[in-house]
DNA sequence: GATGGATCAGTGGCCTAGCCAATAGTCCAG
DNA sequence: CTGGACTATTGGCTAGGCCACTGATCCATC
């Protein structure tokens, strides 16, 4: 590497480890032959020397699929597939598809207004103030001529917040990637972000008064609001 | 079988993989010293003396916590914590809580309202026929004095796969488990079972005349429904 | 005929020992 | 002060081996 090379250097080189290499190309051979829960695995000694590794990284290879929930491994049986396959994860199944977005604002709408019901109910004046400070923040951020999209995560954080259910929470967490990707695309349409606060306040209102009608109804029209873009960028393609 | 042993046997006793344990211990001893994200775990090899086990089982141990995301092992370096800790599983992080139901009923109540009305609006003649095989189901099950748990489970993913919207489906899996408790306790209660049963057919007729909110709102009423019990038996305890 | 014990082959669990490869710090030459 | 070489430390991976568990089979016993 010599002097100009000033730009971005091209990855940080992310190591793969052979223990994920093997892991890969076992699902692989699980998928191309189609292999379906209960079905087992060869022996470890007969997949190492079939896949050129030894036992230990193989069984390093298990012990993934395993916590992952891909296979089971019985002490004196073998090793057997569960059929889950990578269900756990909801993002990246949802990752491969193209046309995601629909989905990403069915689930928003289904567990914010929601949460913003909960949020109306249950919010105490901590909350309150949380909620208040990510509008401010917002309100400043536009003014810059910012986007606003931390802003914007900070005021939806404070409501899941203050709905005070933690699965909700972890549920939201869980999408968090997807719904930052809409949201992306949602506050960079011109005149958005000012819309978007608008909603926000009206979420808020509803809030305080502690109305958890309004405040399903305030939420339910700020993701249907970030909705049309999404809708409308489908059609772009 | 012989016919006097229907009893309940103890248990199918899982057994504990020694891996397992390490990494029990290991995230245990980071609690205890309060280490926190970029803090280093000591090298494996003293590590693993440390803990009694080789280095080979340390090495394991290390993987599952890798892909469970509370390490990164730096090849040459170390192996540093992330801090992430646990948050990717939603249920785990639930199960600890001891009254957990109410949060159990609400993201049901977000999610399937949310999923009633978009199975009105999308199922098609196939979904229609799915559902109402598990009406059937659970009609017989109640006839014969069951309690219709799985005829319940197969009409509640009927309808899921109904909406047409893998992402919701994957969020419904993950909690499934959640769910099938909440289901037990409901179904156990005397004449719940044909509660439930007339609250599916309300919830099919409106699907089936394709109206998103009568179907919401009779999903609504079905969960709640389901929530007098679990509320009722948080008292108890 | 059914039950229960012994046996045996196959399979995973775990270990020891060792070499290879990457990293980061140090020191030295230019 | 920069760049290269060296070195101690640390993880990556392998080989080979023993032990424990599982399931099937066979056989003695009741």
């Amino acid at each position: 590497m010599t002097p100009k090379a000033s730009a971005e250097l091209p990855t940080p080189l992310t190591r793969t480890r052979l223990y994920e290499q093997v892991a890969e190309q076992i699902t692989a051979w699980i998928r191309q032959n189609g292999l379906e829960a209960g079905d087992r695995l060869p022996p470890e000694r007969e997949l190492a020397s079939r896949l050129g590794v030894s036992r230990a990284t193989l069984s390093q290879a298990l012990v993934a699929l395993e916590v992952v929930g891909v296979v089971v491994v019985r002490h004196g049986d073998g090793t057997i597939l569960t059929g889950k396959h990578s269900e756990s994860r909801i993002v990246e199944a949802i990752r491969a598809h193209a046309d995601r977005m629909p989905e990403i604002i069915d689930i928003r709408d289904a567990l914010e207004t929601k949460i913003a019901a909960l949020a109306a109910e249950r919010r105490t004046e901590d909350d309150l103030a949380a909620i208040d400070a990510a509008l401010d923040t917002m309100e400043e951020a536009i003014t810059h001529g910012d986007r606003g999209v931390e802003a914007d995560e900070q005021f939806h954080g404070a409501v899941t917040t203050a709905a005070h259910s933690d699965l909700l929470a972890q549920t939201m967490r869980e999408i968090a990637s997807l719904i930052r990707e809409s949201r992306l695309e949602s506050l960079s349409q011109p005149g958005r972000p000012r819309n978007s606060l608008n909603g926000h306040r009206a979420i808020a209102d509803a809030i305080r008064a502690r109305d958890p009608e309004a405040a399903a109804a305030a939420m339910h029209a700020h993701v249907e609001m970030v909705s049309d873009v999404a809708l409308l960028r489908g059609q772009e393609r």
